[in-house]
DNA sequence: AGCACGCCGACT
DNA sequence: GTCGGCGTGCTC
């Protein structure tokens, strides 16, 4: 018997092995196995398949060890890897990587220790008691001296059984091993349980005000929640550890430590949701009639319609079924008010999944997502390779996000359309939810291949915002010393709406202060070294930040080209503005959100908590303020430069910026009153402006797919992009040209390029690109991948071509 | 990916 | 001479 089997690296293909007769019982695809590669290398990789083709080319290597009792993957999630391997042409080892929590990536020569003391009384089985034996002895082994002393069969067990006793610890440089979280939970010695007692102890205490006031906190934290944390404790009664000590001392307390869930059940009151109202139970009848018929259906519904109550009924839907549902989020909106109202409902059914999780939380998500005790995930594109059991439905919310495409590092695969995929693996419905739907989905519905439903009117009835498009060269008078950043009409709006004790959102889509320093007199502009982009001043470091490889250089106050001391600040970013705001209105509370300012953890959350207090009433920020904001006392939105979103050198720009203005438009005029939206551009016929100010989504839609037909562009074609990095420009150039000859004898497919990236040089690697139009059909795409994976081997084959770096990029975002 | 191998220039 | 830099090739 042989087995195919994923190892984590960039390779083509899988490599096979054979299966020793005594493992062939227990071997089964998705377990991880030991395997030794090359001359001395071991690597533990996955067992993609199981077959009895003999390889002719070569001798097969065995499989030194089986590392699992039971499949890490499941056979769905091995399909799933398979898939977006080949899809987004990236390696299976590449998929694996991803997919697999670090705590699953165990490397063969992985040290063990003992970290218990010498004489620990537990409870092991005969097997796993040698190996602590062993263990206590030379005090650290490998793995597979483990192996040696219990035996393969017993590995994995005597390996968890050691583990849960916590005596040892995994020793891998790459990634910590899964430990369970300790706190310290302060309890009240027996005795003082008595009231006489207790009266008696406050007299003696009399004269330690600060363990008097413990005690209370005790007491109060200890009615509230039946248990009292250390940290909660000496944070109610504003002590330190040391009165805490001294009444320990005293035996009026005790201190245990106890192992907990770092996913602790929320002490949120379960919420049942309130009824729909018509508009919603029409939409809520449509969507059902849709799935029925389709399986994938299209949910089109504006900021605040409602779209959130939707989804609660279908996935509560699911679950009395007995089966889990997925909720896909964009990157950053998995900490807003929508997760804490599914929270509230959902309770401890729900898993949270977030890039902001440590490798020991995800360990815990995994478990519980695998043993079925989460029946609803909310995540972002990474909560896709959790284990699912069973999926009855799959939502992804806001599906126009370009957030979906994932870009670096491969797999570069859009999670809507791996969602959708996998989706089908499991038979279960998906619903994409939109309130400006991206034009491959629209398309879809119009082809027959999505179901459709929408809900039109907002909440209560809350209109939709007025828009105003304002030049600021119309107004742009000798007075103001600043052109551009806050036209009059603008700042007259911003007077009025914190008159009426409203808050205000500010957008622009560049962060930093000002985005280049520019010479008045030769026009030099301060560049970076590694990158071909200008710098941009961060008035919080005082220093020049490149955004592509994160360098920091220092001001230049004298022109270096031409000796100029004249240095001017073209253009602004939030920093800026947030400083000019403050400055017009000297009174109002500004914030700034972009990612320099919510980089700490708990940032995001405080700003929410200041906004929802309304202790911000102007808030300046970049395309973050576009997702999860909603505040019903935002009144105002200006979009500071429209100009900026609309000049991106993209075939998406339209689509991109119409999908943001309305979005940045509907975080305006919520519940009570009517919102405005001023939007600042010196192109005031633009007809994409022109369809955001009359919020005519169907005029735009057929405008722009009539243009993406034309120009032969997705959903029409489908795009791959092929990426050549080197450090020298001639390499990239030469490299990307043989591809594009290459691609002269394909059949089918139009080739743009290849030229330079919009960014031509990154981190001191030049970039070149080729664009591909391909045919849509799946058949026909086939032999364009294999041609482009022969040809990127033959090219990287070339003298002194081997270190050029060679992607592709199915469906470029 | 990572590692061994081999080719070349700079040095004791 | 040989040390070590880097480009190249290979892994079942």
């Amino acid at each position: 018997m042989f087995a195919d089997i994923i190892l984590p690296l960039n390779l083509p293909q899988l490599l096979t092995y054979g299966v020793p007769i005594e493992m062939q019982e227990l071997l089964k695809p998705g377990m991880r196995v030991e395997v030794a590669l090359g001359k001395n290398k071991q690597y533990s990789g996955i067992v993609e398949r199981l077959h009895n083709e003999k390889p002719e080319a070569y001798m097969v290597k065995p499989i030194r060890n089986i590392i699992d009792e039971a499949p890490v993957a499941n056979e769905k999630q091995l399909k799933f890897w398979r898939w977006i391997g080949e899809y987004y042409m990236s390696a299976p080892g590449e998929v694996m990587q991803a997919a697999l929590p670090a705590h699953l990536k165990l490397m063969g020569e992985t040290r063990l220790q003992w970290i218990a003391g010498e004489d620990v009384q537990i409870n092991l089985s005969d097997e796993g008691y040698i190996a602590a034996e062993a263990l206590q002895i030379k005090g650290e082994i490998t793995i597979s001296e483990l192996r040696e002393i219990v035996g393969y069969r017993q590995l994995a067990a005597v390996l968890n059984e050691l583990l849960e006793h916590e005596v040892i610890r995994i020793n891998d440089e790459l990634e910590q091993s899964y430990k369970p979280r300790k706190e310290r939970i302060v309890v009240l010695a027996e005795v003082y349980k008595e009231e006489q007692a207790l009266m008696h102890l406050f007299d003696r205490l009399a004269r330690a005000p600060k363990q008097l006031e413990l005690i209370m906190a005790y007491t109060e934290l200890n009615i509230k929640k039946g248990y009292v944390r250390q940290v909660d404790l000496l944070d109610r009664a504003k002590a330190t550890a040391s009165h805490l000590k001294a009444l320990v001392e005293k035996d009026v307390f005790s201190i245990k430590e106890q192992e907990i869930d770092r996913l602790p059940a929320k002490d949120i009151p379960i919420t049942k949701e309130v009824a729909f109202t018509p508009v919603q139970q029409v939409a809520y009848d449509d969507l059902n009639k849709g799935l029925n018929e389709k399986n994938v259906a299209l949910l089109q519904g504006v900021t605040g319609s409602g779209k959130t109550l939707l989804y609660i009924h279908k996935i509560q839907e699911c679950i009395n079924q007995g089966k889990q549902a997925l909720l896909l989020l964009p990157e950053i909106a998995v900490t807003t008010q929508l997760v804490s109202r599914l929270l509230a409902y959902f309770g401890d059914s729900l898993g949270v999944y977030h890039s902001h999780f440590s490798n020991n939380e995800r360990v815990e998500i995994w478990e519980k997502v695998r043993k079925g005790i989460y029946k609803v995930v909310v995540g972002p594109r990474s909560a896709l390779w959790l284990p699912y059991n069973t999926l009855g439905i799959v939502i992804i919310d806001e599906e126009h996000d370009g957030s979906y495409k994932q870009r670096d590092p491969a797999p570069r695969f859009h999670a809507r359309d791996a969602a959708i995929y996998l989706a089908a693996l499991y038979e279960s419905k998906v619903i994409l939810g939109s309130a400006t739907p991206s034009l491959e989905s629209l398309y879809n519905v119009q082809q027959g291949k999505y179901a459709y439903a929408s809900l039109k009117d907002r909440y209560m009835g809350v209109k939709m915002p007025e828009i105003e498009l304002v030049s600021p060269r119309s107004t742009d008078t000798a007075k103001t010393k600043t052109p551009g950043i806050l036209t009059p009409q603008l700042q007259q709006a911003i007077l009025e709406a914190l008159a009426h004790k409203k808050q205000v959102i500010l957008f622009q889509n560049r962060r930093g202060y000002s985005p280049f320093q520019q010479c008045t007199v030769c026009g030099w502009v301060a560049q970076c070294t590694n990158c071909a982009v200008s710098l941009t001043y961060h008035k919080s470091t005082g220093k020049l930040h490149c955004h592509y490889c994160g360098l920091k250089a220092a001001l230049t106050h004298a022109c270096p080209s031409c000796g100029s001391s004249s240095m001017s600040s073209k253009s602004f970013g939030t920093e800026k503005i947030e400083e000019e705001v403050q400055q017009l209105f000297p009174k109002a509370k500004v914030a700034r959100m972009d990612v320099d300012s919510m980089r700490k953890k708990n940032s995001m959350a405080e700003l929410f908590e200041n906004l929802q207090k309304h202790k911000v009433d102007i808030l300046v920020g970049t395309q973050m303020v576009v997702k999860g904001l909603d505040f019903a006392s935002v009144s105002l939105v200006g979009i500071l430069s429209a100009d900026s979103i609309l000049s991106f050198p993209d075939f998406r720009v339209n689509e991109r910026a119409f999908q943001l203005m309305e979005q940045v438009s509907g975080r305006a005029g919520r519940a009570d009153g009517e919102g405005r939206v001023i939007i600042q551009t010196y192109n005031l016929q633009h007809p994409t402006l022109q369809w955001v100010k009359e919020h005519n989504v169907s005029a735009f839609y057929r405008s722009e797919i009539k243009f993406r037909e034309m120009f032969g562009y997705p959903p029409f074609t489908r795009l791959i992009k092929i990426i050549f990095r080197h450090k020298d420009e001639a390499k990239a150039m030469a490299a990307a040209g043989l591809m594009a000859q290459g691609l002269l004898t394909m059949p089918h497919v139009t080739v743009q390029g290849p030229g330079p990236a919009v960014v031509a040089r990154i981190r001191d690697q030049y970039i070149q690109e080729i664009w591909m139009k391909c045919p849509k059909d799946n058949k026909q795409m086939e032999p364009v991948k294999e041609f482009l994976k022969t040809q990127k081997q033959y090219i990287l084959n070339q003298r002194g071509y081997s270190n050029v770096q060679i992607v592709f990029d199915v469906d470029p975002a």
